[in-house]
RNA sequence: GCCGGGAUGGCGGAAUUGGUAGACGCACGGGACUCAAAAUCCCGCGUUGGCGACAACGUGGGGGUUCGAUUCCCCCUCCCGGCACCA
């Protein structure tokens, strides 16, 4: 054994190891559990970052962890591979897209090679491949055909000097990030997936994935955002037909003093016919980028547009104005405003002088009437009509949030809104009011009860090269029509140039000019291509059929399916997480697969942060995780980034503390050299041992109870690596060399070997390998805590005099809570708290933890 | 703006179900070894007062519940992620 820790020698060994022996190649004729880990896959940018280093060194550790508990593992990787940067990258290197695309996974490659990963190689995929997108090529044509993808306009970011479409990404502050010219949003026709038909069960599904982050789950459900509402029709003064809104306060109509409508609605169109000023202020509002953050923090902006509608109820004539805060894409893209209990009304009404009035008012509880709604509510998640929360008239939550025997702490600070002003609703609670103007308002024919999905769907289309053809003909006589089976993929030509401004395929006649499927004419092909969301979609399911050319996926899709553990960036909490859960179900309902829901157990990553922001290629603030693993080798790397932080916490980039990763391994490395030089000698079984070490076996086999927990429950390796330092640091403490001593400390070296493999697995394969030269680490399996070791004979209790840490006791194990409280009031750190005219008013023991004397 | 999350020593973090705040590591200070340096090893390390025993204060800010709060409740500040064409 060599005396200085050689990682560059051991960690090649090892990988060469397992590439040769095929160590993680995964099979689906294994009689034992399985288990399929899943790390998203990384875009292919150029060089790994330490997302990327963080994302799988935390799959590699899970999966490494399983498969020593006996499980079936798979863990396949491959390269989410279409996107913009290729097309930026590809314009400024002068180069392709695809050369440039295939470069980076060559590199990139290795570089996760190096990382140690556990990984099964042959199922590799790109998605920019076409034995890969022909699939979804495939599913979109069969989706098409059953209505699930339409054609519809949509608002994109156009770049009027360009002459362009833009991502959001490309707006900045209003302009185009290339010519700098202000952007305006631009209506064009473009597929669109619906996705709003599964709303319902993508939201209830939820309800089921208990190995998901609360947090996660519920971004979600907002996301979806189920409301329940109102639709309200305004009849509109002097002309024919009804203005319609949407509302979940219907409670709060007697206090409509306006509507809106935003600049997109009809109405708004309408109003422009003989006023330019109008007109003129709606092409304002068309200017700026689409994305909603820019449109919700913008200045309130509106005008008057002169006409007139009629309140349903009370007959009033209210204006119509149009505004800039009024979402075209949510309910019917107009409101009615209600400036009294709503904030952006509020704003609004003040800013243009409008009437407000007030119609709830906030009063405290009837205890009684409370307590009767507690019985017969109690249970069930909120409908969503519930109680104000009495600070300016928010939606009502209605979920009570305690248990029943915390309902006075929730009275206590609760009121509940009722009517004023309202008429014949006046006195009415939020329940009461919403069901008697719906009701009137569906005796009037001008309005009825609605639930409302905030969900919208999907939009795939793009109008860049480097992505996946959209697999659809446009034939003058035919219309639409899907590429038939037969004829796919529908192949994206690689070699290209960029100009920067149109895609190669859209001014390529040897791509889009083409023959019609059905009537052999004269057609043209779609040259929009699909968002790269699609691809990573359903890659999940590609990776158990990697190699399959007769269909998506095969079989053995429903071998691996669902995915165990998915790791990946919380940043992934609602877009790519609810798409490849609707992908799921698509193709559950086309009969591909058998699962409902793609990923059992969800970890989200947290953010590798440098100078306070995200680490990302964009932002230009990545460091290089190569120079890192050049100077301290891989397990360094991976023993860092796993013990700077717990995994879904974001972890700010500090490059002092991989010194430290990097003195550990070697002072383990030492510990073992110096206990191997001395000679062979069996683990500990039985025998007398001393207390100290009859102590230090204790603290072995606590460690490997906590580790298994750590990994396997609490997936916290930051504190499993601080618990094995621990280990390491009272081992050290023990000089003796003596025959039991080292029966001891062989059993300590070569489970600690076993508890770190998985974070740190070349230099362990290699210790284990000098201390059990007649074993593998790869057969040894996860080591189970010996019971007979953790028996303890005393207890610490701590004490403590009014709450304050005064003194320790050592308790024997049977003593009873009488017998502790004696000898707690023994202590003269106890007793000198006893003073004149105060005694002992109760004693609190927490078995086995903590006594809390009370003097007063 | 809306949705979700976070804030603990000089720094990263620990405290798992309301029960010892600061484990483990970094940085720093002192010492040993060395001609010297590096490496390594040992000791110290929240703040204030005290020679010390010890005491008081202390988990972003303000209030509350509790024998006891980093943990639960209410309000506030700042930071991070997402907001549908970045992936």
């Amino acid at each position: 054994m060599q005396q200085q820790y050689p990682f560059k020698q051991i960690e090649q060994q090892a990988q060469q190891y397992w590439e040769s022996n095929k160590t993680f190649a995964a099979s689906e004729t294994s009689d034992k559990p399985k288990y399929y880990c899943l790390s998203m896959f990384p875009y292919p940018s150029g060089r790994l970052h330490m997302g990327h280093v963080r994302n799988y060194t935390i799959g590699d550790v899970l999966s490494r962890f399983h498969q020593m508990k006996g499980y079936n593992v798979m863990q396949p990787m491959g390269w989410d591979a279409f996107g913009l940067p290729a097309e930026n990258a590809a314009i400024a290197n002068k180069t392709a897209p695809a050369k440039w695309t295939y470069e980076n996974i060559e590199h990139m490659k290795t570089q996760l090679k190096q990382l140690g990963l556990g990984v099964d190689w042959d199922r590799e995929i790109a998605t920019c491949k076409p034995e890969y997108y022909k699939w979804e090529q495939w599913l979109f044509t069969e989706l098409f055909k059953k209505g699930l993808i339409y054609k519809k306009t949509a608002t994109v970011n156009w770049d009027p000097v360009d002459g362009t479409v833009l991502a959001n990404e490309q707006v900045i502050d209003g302009r185009g990030w290339r010519s700098g010219a202000l952007i305006e949003k631009r209506d064009i026709p473009q597929y669109f997936m619906k996705i709003t038909a599964y709303a319902e069960e993508l939201l209830n599904g939820l309800d089921k994935l208990d190995g998901w982050p609360e947090q996660v789950k519920t971004m979600q459900r907002n996301w979806i955002g189920k409301s329940y509402g109102c639709e309200v029709e305004f009849p509109i003064v002097g002309q024919s037909g009804n203005l319609k809104v949407y509302t979940t306060r219907p409670d709060t109509l007697m206090g409509a003093t306006y509507v809106a409508v935003a600049a997109e609605h009809a109405l708004a169109t309408l109003a422009t016919k003989d006023n330019p000023k109008l007109a003129e202020f709606i092409a304002e509002c068309k200017r700026g980028s689409v994305a909603e953050a820019d449109v919700a923090t913008a200045e309130k902006k509106g005008m008057d547009t002169g006409l007139f509608v009629t309140h349903p109820l009370n007959g009033e004539q209210l204006p119509v104005w149009i505004a800039n805060y009024v979402l075209a894409s949510y309910g019917e893209g107009a409101v009615m405003a209600v400036p009294a209990h709503d904030e952006r009304d509020f704003e609004f009404a003040k800013k243009y002088n409008l009437s407000i009035k007030q119609v709830i008012e906030f009063k405290s509880f009837d205890k009684k009437e409370f307590l009767a709604k507690l019985i017969t509510e109690q249970s069930g998640r909120g409908d969503g009509y519930g109680y104000g929360d009495g600070e300016g008239g928010g939606h009502g939550d209605g979920i009570f949030p305690y248990t029943v025997d915390r309902w006075q702490e929730w009275y206590a600070n609760k009121t509940v809104g009722i009517c004023v002003n309202s008429g014949k609703y006046d006195g009415l609670n939020f329940e009461q009011a919403f069901n008697a103007i719906a009701a009137d308002l569906e005796a009037k024919n001008l309005g009825k009860k609605r639930t409302q999905f905030r969900l919208r769907d999907w939009g795939v289309s793009r109008q860049r090269y480097w992505g996946c053809p959209i697999p659809i003909i446009h034939c003058a006589k035919c219309g639409e029509v899907p590429v038939p089976a037969e004829q796919l993929p529908v192949r994206l030509p690689e070699d290209v140039t960029m100009d920067g401004v149109v895609s190669p395929i859209k001014k390529d006649p040897s791509f889009y000019e083409t023959t019609c499927p059905t009537c052999g004419g004269k057609a043209t092909r779609e040259t929009d291509t699909l968002d790269t969301f699609f691809e990573s979609s359903w890659y999940f399911a590609r990776y158990a059929s990697f190699d399959c050319d007769t269909a998506m996926v095969d079989e053995r899709a429903n071998y691996w399916l669902p995915v165990d553990q998915y790791v990946g960036g919380i940043e992934h909490a609602i877009l790519h997480l609810l798409y490849a859960r609707f992908f799921n179900k698509l193709m559950r309902d086309v009969g591909l697969i058998k699962n409902d829901e793609p990923f059992t157990n969800l970890l989200t990553q947290g953010m590798v942060l440098k100078d306070g922001s995200k680490m990302s290629k964009s932002k230009g603030n990545t460091v290089d995780p190569q120079a890192l693993i050049d100077t301290y080798g891989a397990d360094t790397a991976r023993l860092f980034m796993m013990f700077a932080a717990p995994p879904d916490q974001s972890l700010e980039w500090a490059d002092s503390g991989v010194e430290g990763a990097s003195r550990f391994l070697k002072r383990l490395w030492k510990a073992c050299y110096e206990h191997v030089e001395l000679g062979a000698v069996i683990a500990y079984t039985q025998g007398e041992l001393s207390a100290e070490l009859k102590q230090l076996r204790l603290q072995l086999h606590q460690t490997i109870e906590k580790v298994g927990d750590d990994y396997g429950r609490r997936h916290n390796f930051n504190t499993a690596i601080s618990s094995v330092m621990e280990l390491m640091n009272a081992l050290a403490k023990i000089e003796a060399t003596d025959e039991t001593t080292r029966s001891v400390r062989q059993e300590v070296l070569q489970n600690v070997a076993l508890l770190l493999s998985p974070i740190v697995p070349h230099i362990c394969q290699a210790l284990f390998s000098e201390l059990c030269p007649a074993n593998h680490i790869l057969r040894a399996g996860w080591p189970e805590a010996n019971k007979d070791a953790m028996v303890q004979d005393t207890v610490e209790y701590v004490v403590q005099v009014n709450g304050k840490l005064r003194g320790n006791l050592s308790v024997s194990r049977e003593a009873d809570k009488t017998t502790i409280e004696k000898m707690v009031l023994e202590q003269t750190y106890v007793t000198k708290f006893l003073l004149e005219g105060t005694s002992v008013r109760k004693i609190i023991v927490v078995p086995n933890k903590l006594v809390n004397v009370v003097i007063a």
